[in-house]
DNA sequence: AAGGTCCTCAACCGCAACGGA
DNA sequence: ATCCGTTGCGGTTGAGGACCT
């Protein structure tokens, strides 16, 4: 059975994203929330499948995206889990909640793949153990490897998810809504570095730049964009602050604040001591996975 | 300065998974 | 149980910037 497309392909935009079109799903999203990607295009004229507003808003302009610089802890992170979950980029995602899936997968794929390759020829001939983990699955897994993989994986994320519930029941008496979760809720944290710029550069710009039919939706969006951009423009700048005086703003801002103040330092500490234990012991069982462990 | 090559990352594509009818 | 629409995910691509000659 044929599959239809996902959005009609005559008059669908493709490439990159203007700041206009940034800031109509912005705003719609503000309005609406996130979700029914497939209205989105029609109600807000944007010339986008359902699947392209999806993509730009979880990957670039959903608040609480941190973009670019990757600190050596993310990266250490990134290269665990990886080794430990594989190329399951919106698992890895969960556990850096500031971090997309694909911004991840791009790191990885640019950045991390080469260096632990240079590791790797670097360390040619001396002991790697330390670097085995880091590869294996990336590269080639071994036979044994794959025919235990989904076991141990399974057995380990088991592991983790009631480690970690432990761990959140224990720490959340106070605030039990900073623990990032593995789970993908939608964190509206705040940051939108991006979007507060992109709403400042666009708004020097003149106005109706982008119109170019008259009577498109979308125009009329753009004529409204000067009071729309008022409660965007201050969803996110107020981000960084507590202080918002619309509901839907408050709740969101109160998410966005609570997903800034992730105590990343702790989930990282844990993961690192309690997950590496965790797959010492668990994979102590499965024998020859053990040596990807010694990962730092 | 100009042309060529390399590198990065935003965005696309297609399949899988999920949930409702 | 099956179909169908929607969303999620991972692999891949290509535009454009950075770097090199």
């Amino acid at each position: 059975m044929g599959r239809p497309p996902c959005c009609d392909k005559i008059g669908v935009k493709k490439g990159p994203w203007t700041p206009e079109e940034d800031i109509i799903l912005v705003s719609y999203i503000q309005e609406h929330g996130p979700g029914n990607w497939r209205a989105v295009p029609t109600n807000t004229g944007l010339r986008r499948c359902s699947k392209s507003c999806r993509l730009r808003w979880t990957n670039y302009l959903r608040p609480g995206i941190k973009r670019g610089n990757f600190t050596e802890k993310e990266e250490k992170m990134i290269i665990h889990l990886q080794a430990l979950l594989g190329n399951r980029w919106a698992a890895i995602a969960s556990y850096l909640p500031q971090r997309t899936d694909n911004d991840i997968k791009n790191y990885w794929n640019t950045h991390l793949k080469k260096k632990l390759k240079k590791l790797e020829e670097g360390q040619d001939g001396q002991n790697t153990s330390s670097l085995v983990g880091f590869s294996s699955n990336s590269t080639s897994s071994t036979s044994s490897h794959n025919s235990n993989k989904g076991q141990w994986e399974r057995r380990l994320q088991t592991d983790i998810h009631m480690a970690k519930q432990a761990l959140c029941e224990a720490l959340s008496i106070e605030k039990p809504e900073l623990l990032p979760s593995p789970s993908p809720s939608p964190i509206y944290a705040s940051s939108a570095e991006n979007i507060a710029r992109l709403l400042e550069n666009w708004k020097t710009r003149k106005p109706n730049s982008g119109a170019s039919s008259s009577s498109s939706p979308q125009e009329s969006m753009t004529q409204n964009f000067n009071e729309e951009l008022k409660p965007v423009q201050s969803f996110y700048s107020n981000s960084n602050s507590s202080t918002t005086t619309d509901d839907s703003h408050q709740s969101v801002s109160a998410e966005a604040e609570a997903a800034q103040q992730v105590p990343l330092s702790l989930l990282e500490k844990w993961l690192f001591e309690e997950g590496v234990n965790m797959m010492d012991m668990s994979l102590d069982a499965d024998h020859d996975q053990t040596d990807q462990i010694d990962l730092f």
